[in-house]
DNA sequence: TTCAATTTGTTCGTATGTATC
DNA sequence: GGATACATACGAACAAATTGA
């Protein structure tokens, strides 16, 4: 994103000035002091400095020093509101914010679209420039769920300005308290499991996504279900990977499951992505799907349509108007913060990968 | 009371320019020349030229020089772009809105989203309602474009507040002049008839769509195509229908020519949705496709993929891109209006539906 | 009041990187 | 590929304003 030091330097004193650390009028450290501690010339610190002046976060005193501005708060209503995704063109995404887009123009708003790439930097740089603009609310789908939130001030600092927020699709551990609209994954993966059990499936192997919320909630679901039909949980059968894995471990860990000569029929996969690799890994090693083993997903991608795997829908247009309405009655008050939590109903859909 | 040196500099080009000394877009002498000509440091007439770039002044164009920038009253320059699209789910558009949030992003813009639904009213709605907003340029995918522009006011007003627009996809026809990035029909029609002279096809029926400028343009490379073969272009092989025409128009001049018994034993398709209508009706009277008769589409679209129709594909990312990047070239003055008209190269993907 | 230290403001010189023609 | 021109960065010097001893 930004290359040049002098835009390394900016970013840092914006971070620390929307972080806090700086108090309003106070003194930053001069300029020589800036080019000891970040290693550059002093012309360098001097080129930042004067970005942040232009952007009114810093004001300089000939001679004195330089200063921590008043953040012109122009807040009011602007009719804006942010929409922040991980990936633009995630098959997922277009019909969530179809849904967004027609309760939130429905009121007179607008979209302010942006997107983080699935990183927590992406994420905290594209709030920073949120803070910066005149924004009504936040819809956010939160970056790699799991790990925990390092850049709570950044949240802090929109409830302390009054903006409100809603996560979707998923949510950080340390603030499931925050209004949020996802899937309720535990109930999703009670569905497709209990289908299987239906089918008459008894041993049951799962392979989930440890590093996430939506992971740890589906394997939830799983093991629910099998205890409510009063089957064990064997441990054994269960293969966890991480995002870093890409798509060798999960494999390895359901052939593993194989030499082990543990037998089982079905297997539960985190998403559709993973089944269909599932799918083509058990066929090379000369098993049929799904006369021999069924396989099942979770997301309804296309994927999951062109291959025919029966998985889970994610009711994707309902989630964005559901979020949007939540949104707004954030803004008018109609709703409390506490109470802001929906999870929505998941849908199986049954294909020939099962039987 | 100007005591800098680069103040000076600064007087003395702005009076330079308002006196008419430097046309617009021309170029100035460059950081070098200016050095020698004022006996001051090289940076010093950087840090003129910068303030002189940041009042709207000039723009500076790495590796070529430094220009007149068209003078425009200063907006606030708010870093937000509206992007107008007709609907959100399309299957065409997440890519296209995947190129421009790449470009814009990467240059700190941010994207206001809006959506007309492909009404007239819809676009003229929106567009009101952004002229009341603070944004720094519009990508728009215009409604209908075919019909007339019946709101070229609002498009007026917009170039009266200096604010810049690139149509995307479409353009009015009355507003061809104004900057826009669409890919080229034209070529798109030559290339998919030419592919089918190639298989030996020398009988070639068309089906367009008189209302739209992209279904004369293809038509126009269709004939092209024909004549480049030295294949006489006949009339009677061609079926043109409008919007309200819904699905039994095309059908019915596809009849027609099989009752008339002019031989033929291929179709070109202005698009894939009427290519699979025609798929079907052609099955319907005992005619097997690709077997006997070949058919073509346009868009390569959903339909295209699970139908197996040969068809255009649209450069989806590369027009999102290149329409951001060629309005950030107009918001900075760097690329003029005139200039600003894209075509980009279609791709031939061929499937079964020919032979 | 004066003086010295500190801090920002302005300018010069130089070197290297990179885009354009 | 080479020449040109802008972009970034470093180092140094001096000026001007502020502050506190």
């Amino acid at each position: 994103m930004v290359n040049s030091k002098h835009g390394l330097i900016v970013n840092d004193i914006k971070k620390a000035i929307n972080a806090g650390k700086y108090e309003v009028d106070t003194k930053i450290p001069s300029e020589n002091q800036l080019s000891d501690r970040y290693g550059v010339s002093r012309q360098t610190v001097r080129k930042a400095i004067l970005e942040l002046e232009q952007e009114g976060y810093l004001y300089a005193k000939h001679g004195s020093g330089t200063f921590v501005a008043r953040r012109r708060s122009k807040r009011g209503n602007s009719k804006n509101i942010a929409v922040v995704s991980t990936y633009m063109s995630d098959y997922i995404f277009p019909r969530v914010i179809q849904g967004i887009n027609q309760v939130l123009s429905d009121n007179g708003y607008s979209i302010l679209l942006k997107t983080t790439n699935n990183s927590r930097k992406g994420e905290a740089w594209c709030m920073e420039e949120l803070l910066s603009k005149n924004i009504d609310g936040m819809i956010i789908e939160p970056s790699q769920s799991a790990i925990s939130c390092q850049h709570q001030v950044l949240y802090d600092q929109m409830d302390m300005m009054g903006i409100p927020y809603v996560f979707i699709q998923g949510c950080y551990e340390a603030m499931l308290d925050r209004p949020h609209v996802m899937l309720d994954d535990v109930e999703g993966g009670r569905l497709i499991t209990r289908h299987l059990i239906a089918l008459g499936h008894r041993k049951i192997a799962g392979i989930f996504k440890a590093d996430d919320t939506q992971g740890i909630l589906r394997h939830k679901g799983y093991v629910k279900a099998l205890q409510e039909n009063g089957i064990e949980y064997d441990p054994d059968l269960v293969t966890w990977y991480h995002t870093k894995d890409k798509g060798e471990k999960p494999m390895e860990g359901l052939l593993r499951i194989c030499e082990l000569n543990l037998p089982f029929s079905a297997v539960v996969c985190y998403n559709d992505e993973i089944a269909s690799a599932v799918i083509n890994g058990l066929k090379a090693i000369g098993k049929k799907v799904p006369e021999e083993i069924s396989v099942t997903g979770f997301d309804n991608s296309l994927l999951a349509h062109s291959k025919g795997i029966t998985t889970i829908a994610h009711p994707q247009e309902e989630l964005g108007k559901k979020a949007a309405e939540t949104l707004i009655g954030l803004i008018n008050g109609s709703i409390s913060k506490k109470g802001a939590h929906v999870l929505l109903a998941p849908e199986l859909v049954e294909r020939k990968s099962c039987m």
